[in-house]
DNA sequence: AATGAATGAGGCTTCATTCAT
DNA sequence: GATGAATGAAGCCTCATTCAT
């Protein structure tokens, strides 16, 4: 069934509560009554599409996390896994940032259980523990700090311009560099703001 | 007025599509009808909303990028103010990052003209040219960077949990070195992904 | 008080029901409310520009269908007279001929008291009698139709192109010519439809 | 589809702007959204309405007028034929000719290019070249009084009082005599006005 | 004489959903 | 598997009118 397909696409393009299920329908060469054969409801199909790519996302994120090295390493190598999953998953992606809350709260409640921050904050503090990062980070604000910039993604990146690589290249140089413990040196000086 | 205030609130709380203009109305005691008395559209309500917070926002990044010091000095003030804007401004900043794109498309044009990635794009060109900012830097994507964890922000920042001084802090700590120089020796090995 | 002669001006552009008192108000520079310092109802409003042009061009007919001569010529000299009534009174008479069934059911019986169409029928008549209008007329329809081709000018005619007298000759030429008894010879014969 | 039969009735009898969806739905036996399955919009009904009957009647005038005969002769039959007409489609009539400037400026320019005045303007052209015409008529202002006087009908014949072939002779015969060259002898003296 | 803030009724329109066929 | 006709609730918006000041 490509229903999913096309809803992700036109949730994405103008977003759920203003996409209707006729214009769905329109795509599919299905009347609008037609759709209720294959669901159950509008809201269903928001649950499906950000379901699906909210549960790859987190594996994505959870298999990489396991890999070997120290936990800066690991931290590295989820993040650009999951920037590289989502580049290849942009609508599904923006469906999920952008309509979220549009699910009813006991949808919102279950998909919360698996917390892509939770994830990344624990192979900080692993970082922290075995040396490799920072100690005066703050693993709640510096998980958030990643993910936010990561969330982001989908806003700019547009397939073509640039490989998703080089963008997780970037991402993961600036955030390693920046939270790994200070070498050969005094820490940058602050200017009062 | 506090039309404006209520409308950011319902729009920041349960999105603009599923605010109706009945619930503002019953938070103001007025009937639907009188908010016409005010308004022009609901549409216009979310324009004001999204306009105020955007304008305040781009003259604030912009003054504080005009400051003595580096690029990178700048960059690192402008975006600490710019998180102490946004979390001084949580509900229009909500409204802002999460309907834009519910504006009319002239709208979201016109209000696209003041560009906040480009100003930090500038910052970070310019800190390139003073060597505060390392070369390798992209700084399309590196503005992104940036931009995307600051505009996360609103998302988990909530009043009374840390001081949003201290947010500022750590992100600034993480892009500054993050995007410095390499001292004193060689750069991070890079874990294959 | 010009409340009235720009109320018909309105209603005359745009049609009562899709003229609002805001428009009318704004015109005025007043207030939508300040109206009713002046007025009791918008439906007064309408009903005092009928009015006014309504008994003017009654009393007007009337007067004219008073004068002396045979039934013709004073069905002549009232239908003229009309017509310059008529085309001095434009917007009033647009106003009139366009919504009078606006107004209310005891408002329209209150106006048709002055039935405009019996006069001339009336004059027909007598024409009969005296021999100067050709007895196979039928007095009613003919009344008609040269109430209708009257109330029709308001339609197409626009001071500045050709004189409301040469309208008002060319019209009792015609209507004069064609009920005069037959002069000279046979009927022009009919074309079968 | 009687929604259109029933919207002419309705918009006849109480004006366009006065009547509801609501109490066309009513008498459908419909929801008032349900009328949304058969239309667009409230306009694109009145619009249906009145260009049916329009090109109907401008058909039908136009077939007349390139039959056999004089100027003249093609005139008369082609107002008899317009009257009959217009009896015969007595509230779709009355709808387009009250109704007409509620359409939009683009739907009555549309509306405007089969112009029935124009038609019999080039009648009564070309009954002046073949001689049947007096000269002394203006073509324009001698179409606009025929077209009035047509235009009338709808508000005062009712289908039983006298038939519609009754009434179209009676007005041709007074427009075609009153049209005719002068035959033996001097025109009716003029009573000044 | 006029203002300004509201009222209240009602209008057009949209849309997810249902259900007999 | 799918259609076609409808439902019903709700949404945005308009506007004549009122009334305290």
């Amino acid at each position: 069934m490509d229903i999913l397909e096309v809803s992700a696409r036109m949730f994405a393009e103008r977003g759920y509560s203003s996409t209707t299920l006729q214009q769905i329908a329109d795509e599919l060469n299905l009347l609008k009554g037609s759709l209720y054969y294959y669901i159950n409801s509008k809201d269903d199909l928001l649950y499906e599409v950000i379901r699906a790519v909210y549960w790859q996302g987190g594996a994505n994120i959870r298999e990489h996390s396991k890999k070997h090295g120290s936990g800066m390493d690991r931290l590295r190598v989820s993040v650009m896994a999951h920037i590289r999953h989502l580049t290849n998953n942009l609508t599904a992606t923006t469906v999920f940032l952008h309509e979220f809350n549009q699910l009813s709260a006991a949808r919102q409640e279950e998909l919360s259980r698996l917390d892509y921050a939770r994830l990344l904050r624990e192979l900080i503090v692993e970082g922290q523990v075995d040396g490799s990062v920072r100690s005066s980070v703050d693993p709640r604000i510096a998980s958030m700090f990643i993910l936010g910039a990561t969330n982001w993604v989908y806003r700019w990146y547009r397939t073509g311009q640039g490989s998703a690589d080089e963008v997780a290249e970037q991402f993961a140089d600036i955030f390693t560099v920046g939270m790994s413990p200070v070498r050969g040196g005094a820490f940058p000086t602050r200017v009062s703001p």
